[in-house]
DNA sequence: CCAAAAGTGTTCAGGCTACACCCATGT
DNA sequence: ACATGGGTGTAGCCTGAACACTTTTGG
């Protein structure tokens, strides 16, 4: 069935930027597949795709995300609508960008899906993308840089029990800083979000670490009383 | 001409939130229109309108705004991007949102316009707005409030010349809380971003107070060595 | 001389930074 | 016993908050 209107419209598609953190390698990631199809066969490039008329934005993202990657219950946040007129070259395309943050758990059922190829880069060793994806990942990584240094966006990159090392692991690769150990810990727990938990982490030959989980309910309550996480 | 596509596609628009703001009842001020057509005729409104093909959504927010209430050369950036199904209960209508910064001078030009009814009201007491034009209100000021504390955008909404206090007014009404005027001015002119002229401004029957004028060079500059605002 | 807003410094407390050593484990 | 990362405290500095009086003008 065909679909008429007295002007031209423009076609609306969502993109998502996908981050991961791989603790062993301390290195923050991202999520690309291989474009099946021209334009830009064969390049990487973020997972997206339209916008149906019955779908809200957050849905369509979503959607797209469990469709070509099978991920579900990540965190989600809209992050920029992209509307220059000649980034795809067959038509005019605006593409809602997305920001997601996902923990390692779901990493393996990631990659093993769909019929396009899904692979994680290293955010500091990324191929060439397709279309203006470059400048969608940017900004997407400009915007994490920010968040995390207000919200505890943090833990949904880590997970459910993590130790106070891999959490700044996570904080120097994201914020490309290094931080100072005695200081790091001191502040995130000074905000009393993170609950020790009975478990050490062993690994290696060397005394185990305390294994922590974050606490989202007492972090809404603070929150409500106009609280800022900064790190 | 009309325009056939495989699928339905929804309508592109972009809506713009105008702030200004009115030194002399030391007010922040929105910028609505009345609507003469259904729905919600006769109801204000955000400025805004239809996405056309062939220009950016830049373009297009400023195009709207010069239309509608001919502001031109205002500081403009985009906010966020509002997409659930129902709000436009013709069809689907995906709609960009922008903000806007106008300085006073710009104000009198605003009303005096186009053929739609133009008005500035107080954030305070705004009347009740079509369509989701309310959140998008609020996400507007939200976004102001958190940008005001870190960038100096609050020159946007200024004349060029201003005083001290009137700075503080403008600081006060958008944050919502009274400041403490030597804190104040000892911050805002640590940053050395402001240039105090040879004029004063006189006004009632007490001390004329020094004028100044923010130095957007020198921004630039410090903004390279990654420098925070913070007010 | 009175009313009204402009302008100006100091003190105190709390947070940030810098920094070095002992602890628990596996081999 | 040694190699490896885990874990801890303090002192100086700087920044933010609180706070009250003098100055300049017009009427």
């Amino acid at each position: 069935m065909k679909h008429t209107y007295e002007y031209p419209r423009a076609a609306l598609t969502v993109d998502c930027v996908v981050f991961g953190f791989d603790s062993t390698q301390a290195a923050l990631q991202v999520l690309l597949i291989r474009r099946g199809l021209a334009p830009f066969k064969d390049h990487w490039a973020l997972p997206g795709g339209f916008v149906r008329v019955e779908e809200t934005l957050d849905e369509a993202a979503r959607r797209e995300l469990e469709e070509e990657t099978n991920l579900s219950t990540v965190f989600l946040e809209q992050l920029y609508t992209f509307g220059t007129v000649d980034r795809d070259p067959r038509e005019r395309v605006v593409s809602v960008a997305y920001y997601a943050l996902t923990k390692p758990a779901d990493h393996t059922t990631a990659a093993s899906t769909d019929a396009a190829e899904a692979r994680w880069f290293p955010v500091s060793d990324l191929p060439p993308l397709a279309f203006d994806h470059a400048e969608i990942f940017a900004t997407a990584l400009a915007r994490l840089r920010g968040k995390l240094r207000y919200e505890p966006v943090g833990f949904e990159l880590l997970p459910p029990k993590f130790t106070l090392t891999q959490l700044q692991r996570l904080y120097e690769s994201v914020l490309g800083t290094p931080l100072d150990k005695r200081n790091f810990r001191k502040k995130v727990l000074s905000h009393d979000l993170l609950v020790p938990l009975k478990e050490t982490h062993r690994e290696g030959t060397h005394r185990p670490a305390q294994l922590f989980r974050f606490d989202p309910v007492r972090y809404e309550k603070l929150k409500k009383k106009g609280f800022l996480f900064e790190i």
